[in-house]
DNA sequence: GATATTTGCGAAAACGATTAAGTAATAATA
DNA sequence: TATTATTACTTAATCGTTTTCGCAAATATC
């Protein structure tokens, strides 16, 4: 910059209300310094500006789930992706987050102020995690997906319609007998579901055994075959079954397939995610698709505007929208 | 700092060397400062520091490719996951690149300097990306990850052993008529592979149809899809079809399902990765498991020991092992 | 006991930007 | 014309660290 000044002729003071389009600064001089800057190819230094205006341009992100499955877990990858290009086209970088500075052990919040970050957007932990709720606690910004907190906006799929839906479509095609292997309990996205499930069965007056109703975790394909071999293996078998998600239905579909059952004329299945794979798969899934992309840029819309209008900026709850995908392997069954 | 001073009743410059561990100064006030530093919740402040040193403690990630699939692309997921989780052990962040400061255009080397970034690992790109180039040509230690530059060092996984020992194993069990969908022809690893590929054939005196041998993207099940039927539908069909990933497979199985082909009795396949979902299925996948936990961690050791000790640092290609996993998806074939 | 060395600490400059305050020159107003 | 307002720029302080250098006290050496 201060090459730029002296290239221009003019003091750095000067140059910095250039580039910054600040209006204390004639046109014509503001002009001939973006060209030189252009020309010497000046980039300004992140560490300074930031150090001064306290604004890093800089989001965190906070991403780590008890599986330790992280990136790979691909609702999140892809929700993260949505977030990145909106946050990205505003002009901040992503960085990670963790729960350390240095090799010195500190919480996620001091690592926050240690890199003076915007925001942050919390996704997949635990939230009863004290360092999480520290994090929220605090006074930066934060956007959290999939759970609710009231100090801050969360963006929510809509998990209740999701699975209301689904089971409406399957109680139409004249199943009775669903069995559910769903995620774990201590996460608001399974209770969501689940309660949208229970409410579903006791408004249409249905009973369902409580061995039918399953706790696995998410993306656990080989717990997912198990419980299909012992649902399958029972004497009131059920007709339908509904998966964590797309990809642990896999394991069941597997199962399905060593017992020559044919989908959807013997049994009934349905997923959850509407991934990749499930409308590649033959029959195509049934299964309940949720806007990852939609998700991670109404976060980062959030955020940003959280950190750029604080006064103006209301905190709230976004539903996004899901949408049913009908696919192929649920089946008709004669009642 | 400055508060921390007063309350030690010392300077700051003391304090900064305290926390440092420099020699210059007594243990007894070092661990008094330390003492006084934890019980005030004091953290550095990164810009500053940054600033001052040069050094940011910040490690970029270059990592997008053609088809803008991003942190979707499984295989890289985990390989970011493993880097990040060794990148963190040693006290650097993470961000990710992007060819924009604010909202202005600029190239990723730039980006890099902006936020003073100590150095880069760069996966999944084009890296024929006259953007790319001048990264991998500037002053920035870089690592990259299955593409071998002269400047820097690379993490490969063994492409050519893997196809190998896969090819191998399907030639023991008396295959000769063997097709290869394989992924995008511009990437470095597509290429190894099939380099390996036609030399097995060659060195087996192998004829290969060169409608055998086909282009796809990686992860494109629909396209995998496709030219499964097509294979199946020749005149002379192959006996083993080899596909460009374990994903893109799921493609081709469903083609094989819908035309009640036993796996792998009446048709064999292979796929590549050894992802999630391979031992799940059934039967088991014979695939080529790439051990991206060891890429990714490899990768980041190498980029921080460059970083760390540029003088005693060899520039090297680190070429990762690779493990067949047989499965069951490859059967016996009489000659 | 005089001198040299080591040790522990402080003062101050520096990193590269932003910004409040000040100052000429120019334009507008009375 | 004298005064005020505006414009365009400069000066200098500041953000929170690190680091060089200097200095005094303590210790070692002769």
């Amino acid at each position: 910059m201060k090459e730029l000044a002296q290239y221009c002729g003019v003091s750095v003071a000067t140059v910095s209300k250039a580039l910054n389009d600040q209006r204390d600064i004639g046109e014509s001089t503001k002009i001939r310094i973006k060209n030189a800057a252009g020309k010497l190819g000046y980039y300004p230094n992140a560490a300074a500006r930031s150090l001064k205006t306290n604004r890093s341009y800089n989001i965190g992100v906070l991403f780590v789930d008890k599986a330790n499955s992280g990136l790979t877990h691909e609702y999140f990858a892809s929700v993260l992706e949505g977030f990145k290009v909106e946050a990205e086209k505003q002009g901040y970088d992503i960085t990670f987050i963790n729960s350390q500075i240095g090799k010195k052990k500190v919480s996620y919040y001091d690592h926050c102020k240690y890199r003076n970050l915007d925001g942050v957007v919390i996704a997949c932990v635990n939230f009863d995690n004290p360092e999480v709720i520290d994090l929220l606690g605090g006074d930066i910004p934060v956007v959290t997906i999939d759970h609710i907190h009231e100090n801050c906006s969360s963006i929510l799929s809509d998990n209740i319609k999701g699975i209301q839906c689904l089971m409406e479509y399957i109680y139409e095609n004249g199943h009775r007998r669903i069995a559910y292997i769903h995620g774990q309990m201590n996460s608001a996205v399974t209770k969501a579901r689940l309660t949208s499930f229970y409410r579903f069965m006791e408004s249409h007056s249905l009973h369902i055994p409580d061995k039918y109703v399953l706790e696995a975790a998410y993306l656990d394909v080989g717990r997912a075959m198990a419980y299909t071999r012992d649902l399958l293996d029972r004497r009131d078998p059920p007709t339908c079954i509904l998966y964590q998600d797309d990809t642990a239905l896999i394991g069941g579909l597997n199962e399905m397939r060593v017992r020559n059952l044919r989908i959807p004329e013997d049994i009934s299945i349905a997923g959850y995610d509407g991934n990749r794979i499930s409308q590649l798969l033959n029959p195509k899934l049934t299964t309940v698709r949720q806007d990852t992309a939609a998700i991670g840029m109404k976060a980062a819309k959030k955020l940003i505007n959280t950190i750029e209008k604080p006064k103006t900026t209301f905190t709230e709850q976004i539903i996004v929208e899901v949408e049913l995908l009908k696919g192929e392997s649920v089946g008709k069954v004669n009642i």
